[in-house]
DNA sequence: AAATATAATTCCATATAATGGAACTTCAGG
DNA sequence: CCTGAAGTTCCATTATATGGAATTATATTT
């Protein structure tokens, strides 16, 4: 079915163009890959700007794909892959802190454990891959929450929040002071929120032009993990995510601003 | 500047409600999500899967991201990403047969190598990264060519093509007989058609959802790859591909038909 | 620095497509 | 067989896309 007639064959027509050439291409290079008559690709060009999905390089004569595509395309990816990408970093984490690493990602409006490598002397885990963590007593979501959009956050905060244990934190102004003490510091704690005597460390992973849709993570007993400065276990899990930013998952060559 | 209106703004929205859900939505789901009528969703999920950026689950209940979508994530992915994803793979055939293995990529209508691994006794290669794989005198580059639209493959038969050596196969017929033969075997060889006594065998790989943008395959002397059976190498660089297509390149998870 | 060529952007009367509520069909469960 | 919810089609109205020409910006040459 309608594969000449409709809009969308046009655009597609424009985004095929763009991925087609890693180092973006002008107008006029758009209009000879696609063949359609100027006013119209620059017009295209302009609602596809507006959407996201491709961004101007230099000045705005050259289009490359953009932010809102790619982050389409991390949160179309299938676990088990990411599950793949991680595992020598978490592996490394694992090594170095003999206590469990782990990624987690978000998914729509839930953000949930998608690999875990644990040391091998432990026999149990508090992050099994497919656990959801709430936003309120988890370090891995407060990571990934503090940079989404105002409003996602919103409609988050408005939820209820269930109390775990004694020092879970359920309200919302606790809640956003946590937020903005990650978007400061860079990193989320959460110290038996969660689950009673469990500590966990958690840095988002910013991903390039496409936002936080991951966090690396550590969790142990607090009275092991504890020993640990908070800075030591920051500045690895920091590492980590920038090296799972780059990684096989980057998306495309970063731009030179 | 037009973030309210246009039509790319509703198709957004489709695709975002989409990509957060990984099971994939009905159309009252969409509907649920995005607040728009029903008419409308279910005419803009119909022009949506019209160029393929979504596709049907089941019957035609369910929508999911569309192979398209996930074409342009791999031909918009950082060859770097890419390279650092495949060198294991590449370690792997180099150790075993002590010759250079590869990965080309296609690139708009180019071919190109993009990485590469070579035994540590080899002190040249015939396949630097970036190096451009012509179609009618590389076998990666027939082994990716084989598998593309009709279309784009006429553009290329249409263009002229250089004799390299004494056993180059520039005929348009040769060339079609050539890709005819790579799907029917599954496999593309090239013996000394790019550079004298030089034999190299390329495997396509099928990306789940995606076709075949990637080749991988092995290059060295005649002399010296050409004692290993055909067979033994290219039972090696399928299965090299088939781990390539399910690694971490793996833009989401398959359907069950 | 002026001249020139090329690319980018804006305009606008016309043609075409989007809109969404209502009516209709299909399908699953009782 | 009945019933309710999901899916699909219809169509007059409205809004948007179209693309060639005119205009402005930018790069290149003299």
């Amino acid at each position: 079915m309608g594969s000449e007639t409709g809009i969308l064959t046009r655009y597609a027509a424009v985004l095929d163009a763009l991925a087609a050439a890693p180092g973006g291409l002008t107008l006029i290079e758009v209009v000879r890959a696609t063949g359609l008559p100027r006013g119209t690709a620059h017009r295209l060009l302009g609602a596809l700007r507006g959407v996201g999905y491709i961004a101007g390089r230099d000045g705005r004569k050259v289009y490359v794909l953009g932010p809102r595509l790619l982050r389409l395309l991390h949160l179309g990816r299938a676990p088990a892959a990411v599950a793949a990408a991680v595992r020598p970093l978490l592996d490394g984490l694992t090594a170095r802190f003999k206590e469990t690493a782990f990624l987690a990602k978000l998914t729509g409006r839930e953000v949930r454990s998608v690999a875990m490598r644990m040391p091998d002397s432990e026999s149990q885990s508090y992050v099994q891959p497919g656990r959801l963590m709430p936003v309120h007593a988890t370090a891995s979501a407060k990571a990934i929450w503090a940079y989404q959009e105002d409003g996602a956050v919103e409609a988050i905060l408005a939820e209820p929040r269930a109390r775990f244990t004694d020092k879970t934190r359920s309200g919302e102004a606790e809640l956003r002071a946590d937020l903005e003490r990650v978007r400061h510091s860079g990193f989320a704690v959460c110290d038996g929120e969660l689950d009673p005597g469990v500590l966990s460390y958690a840095c988002p992973v910013h991903l390039d032009g496409a936002g936080v849709l991951y966090a690396i993570g550590m969790v142990g007993l607090s009275q092991r993990l504890g020993c640990f400065g908070a800075q030591e276990v920051v500045a690895a899990l920091q590492e980590a995510a920038e090296a799972f930013a780059k990684g096989p998952l980057a998306a495309v060559e970063s731009d030179r601003p």
